[in-house]
DNA sequence: GCATCGGATTTTTTT
DNA sequence: AATCCGATGC
């Protein structure tokens, strides 16, 4: 079988494993995700399922749509229909096609953080509650919470008077949402769930149909995922789940790793698959990944092996401050350039917070050196963005009060809040939604209401036209061109072009979510919307920009650099402080350590700060209790040094792009030619070459490479990027 | 209805 | 330090 050239014996037993329940505990770098893929296409190829009869959940859209690449690749073009993706999203498409059997209807909305954080606050304005006592935030963290357990509003367990408020308003959120025709993150998860309990016929209908579900990061499932699974797999029994109890990192978003102890007990004869040989990181780095993770308690023992070698030791760097911090993370990464031990495109700077980022951002800015920061929240946050999002929500669901509240001034149409009261007063006297008695007033013959009379009235007849032209739109044109009358009829350009700076970035942003919209021709705004409020962070990275990636720990799982760099590895920050009073906490803290650290290839950089500004104040920071597990051997010598002489000497270089530090770099190095005539080259555009000669000319290397097909090309080593062969 | 000012508050992690 | 919120004044 060709699926299984490629795989060592445990893999091979992992991705033949008889059909029935599986779990398959795999260490960080193990191949977990070629197991996965592996397992999807032996199911279609050698097992001969078909593809809709198999469905795969991954942990971000990213890692699905590589999945199904990956997947045809070992397959040819049979994988039209497989259900691939995020918990999230195939729950939504799911019950966009139940709508029936939910209290929201097909063209739902799908809610994001934001919003739910207003929902709550305005219930607990309603209900005349103390926004100081009962923030909003921790208040819907607790509904949030809830949700995930699979507790609705009437099964909200009360033992304390706050838990008895929190129910109360988590009632009047799950109304608000409902009339709002919307359901926000965990609703897609919590209906789903309740959906396949309580509907018989449709929990047989999807469990007859999925004869195969594999399941991604298994460990950071929560109750509502587990238990739709569950009764997923409630006919086929054919549930193949890959997880590592040491890289649980969402605790706090419900997920539990006992659910991998669980699922040994629910499926009594499900077979256990370790995968242990790591084909990742030096042994050095496992070492200190190991010598972290242990210290935890109620954890199996668990032995990372490589057969890569030792590798570099771990590097440990002092700075006297985050500025310096940043400034060392740069410099670090100029001198591994330099030495040419890697490319900006195998580095990746790792933060607890985002917070983190900013610093190092700067530092790169200084040295006129670009990165890509992994951040979803970055785009979709902005305030332009999340403008027009409301406007094409709005379009699509007039019953989405939120989204109205938010676009119907904006730009300024002068009509506020007092305007706006009303029109929700009359539409909750008619019993109907805002947006609809908008489309009312707008209608041939508005109803005869002595409150809408006013100029104001008409200013908001007026809207309500623009809502009703761009709704006929919507029953016709793709997203962009609805996007597009959204756009001219607000004069949405003069609105956020100011003329500054800003303006015109906003602007820009603007373009790119024009952008993106066009790529939804054929599957519609719904779909548009969809996508758009359940964008993973990782989603949003370019693996084609070939420059440092900075990311949080949370973000980096799943992902491999060949160079980590660790920064603020500091009592208080890693672990968080935020931590200390919870055991269970702390032990997180330490995993995801521990995944940062099993991110890394090649070297492993670890930095923290002496000191920090807060707040505006300058307070002294302590070492992380970290650095106490690992073991000195395998640091090198230089760690712990400080090194504030290096940022200040001006060795850290200005103004200078990667690519002119790459050449830089290679001429450098160019002292003697590192190709001869008769090694074999690959070339990225020309494919295998054959060097004729190679000569020494103004510090660079100089070669004619005779191409098959192509002819005898002269070319400069350190810019064509060659990578010897045989 | 909108702009401005001063005081409070902020830093976990994300679908 | 930077942002958010509410109160105040126009």
């Amino acid at each position: 079988m060709d699926i299984l050239k490629s795989l060592n014996p445990q893999q091979v037993r992992a991705v033949t494993a008889k059909p029935g329940p599986t779990l398959v505990l795999a260490g960080p770098g193990s191949g977990k995700t070629r197991v996965l893929t592996h397992r999807a296409a032996y199911l279609i190829g050698e097992l001969k399922a078909r593809p809709f009869q198999v469905m795969a959940v991954t942990f971000t859209n990213k890692a699905a749509t590589e999945m199904g690449n990956r997947i045809t690749d070992l397959l040819g073009q049979r994988t039209q229909g497989l259900t691939l993706g995020t918990f999230h999203a195939t729950c939504a498409r799911i019950l966009r096609m139940e709508a029936e059997h939910l209290p929201v209807n097909a063209n739902y909305v799908i809610f994001d953080a934001d919003d739910q954080v207003k929902i709550v606050k305005q219930v607990i304005r309603d209900l005349n509650l103390d926004e100081k006592r009962f923030r909003p935030q921790s208040v819907h963290a607790a509904i949030s919470a809830a949700k995930n357990e699979l507790y609705l509003p009437e099964d909200f367990p009360i033992q304390t008077y706050r838990d008895e408020v929190v129910a109360r308003v988590y009632q009047d959120y799950q109304k608000t949402l409902l009339l709002s025709n919307a359901l926000d993150f965990d609703d897609l998860l919590l209906w789903m769930a309740i959906l396949l309990s309580d509907r018989k016929a449709v929990r047989d209908k999807y469990a007859r149909r999925y004869q195969y579900i594999l399941v991604d990061e298994f460990q950071d499932t929560n109750m509502a995922q587990y238990t739709l699974l569950k009764q997923l797999a409630s006919y086929h029994q054919n549930l193949f789940v890959v997880g590592d109890s040491d890289q649980s990192i969402y605790r706090w978003r419900g997920a539990d790793y006992r659910n991998v102890l669980r699922f040994e007990e629910d499926f009594p004869g499900a077979e256990v698959i370790l995968l242990e040989q790591n084909y990742r990181s030096t042994q050095n780095i496992l070492d200190t990944a190991m010598a972290i993770i242990d210290r935890n308690t109620n954890r199996k023992p668990k032995k990372l092996f490589t057969e890569r070698g030792a590798g570099e030791k771990i590097s440990i760097r002092e700075a006297y401050d985050e500025r310096e911090q940043a400034a060392l993370v740069v410099e670090t990464i100029i001198q591994q350039i330099s030495e040419r031990k890697a490319s900006p495109g195998d580095f990746a700077v790792m933060y607890r917070t985002n917070s983190q980022s900013r610093l190092v951002e700067e530092a790169f800015l200084s040295a006129n050196l670009s990165y890509k920061l992994v951040g979803a929240q970055r785009f979709y946050g902005r305030r332009e963005v999340k403008d027009l999002i409301a406007y094409l929500r709005l379009v699509a669901n007039p019953e989405d009060g939120f989204s109205l509240a938010r676009v119907i001034n904006t730009p300024s149409r002068y009509i506020g809040t007092k305007t706006f009261a009303e029109l929700i007063t009359v539409a909750g006297q008619q019993q109907i939604s805002p947006g609809e008695l908008l489309l009312h007033l707008a209608g041939e013959e508005p109803p005869e209401l002595d409150s809408f009379s006013t100029p104001a009235g008409k200013r908001l007849a007026a809207f309500g036209r623009l809502l009703e032209k761009w709704r006929n739109a919507y029953q016709t044109l793709p997203p962009v061109e609805i996007l597009d009358q959204i756009l001219a009829d607000t004069d949405y350009r003069t609105y956020i072009e100011d003329g500054t700076e800003d303006g015109y970035e906003r602007w820009d942003n603007v373009v790119e979510l024009r952008r993106l919209a066009s790529e939804y021709q054929t599957v519609g705004l719904l779909a548009f919307l969809e996508d758009v409020a359940l964008v993973s962070d990782q989603d949003t990275l370019d693996p084609s920009l070939e420059v440092p990636t900075l990311l949080t720990l949370h973000a980096a799982k799943g992902l491999e650099f060949k160079q980590v760099l660790i920064i603020g590895v500091n009592e208080g920050i890693l672990p968080h402080q935020r931590s200390f009073d919870d055991p269970e906490a702390m032990e997180e803290e330490r995993r995801l350590f521990y995944v940062g650290i099993t991110r890394a290839k090649d070297n492993l950089h670890l930095f923290h700060s002496l000191n920090r500004y807060t707040f505006g104040y300058f307070e002294p920071l302590e070492a992380s209790r970290y650095y106490r597990d690992i073991p000195l051997d395998l640091r090198a010598e230089d760690s712990f040094q400080p090194v504030h002489q290096l940022v200040d000497s001006g060795r850290l270089r200005i103004g200078r792009p990667w690519k002119e530090l790459q050449r830089e770099s290679a001429s450098k190095i160019a002292r003697e030619n590192t190709f001869h005539p008769g090694e074999k080259v690959i070339h990225p555009k020309w494919g295998e070459g054959l060097v004729l000669n190679s000569s020494l000319q103004d510090d660079d290397e100089i070669l004619d490479i005779f191409f098959e097909g192509v002819g005898k090309k002269k070319l400069i080593a350190s810019l064509s990027n060659l990578k010897k062969i045989g």
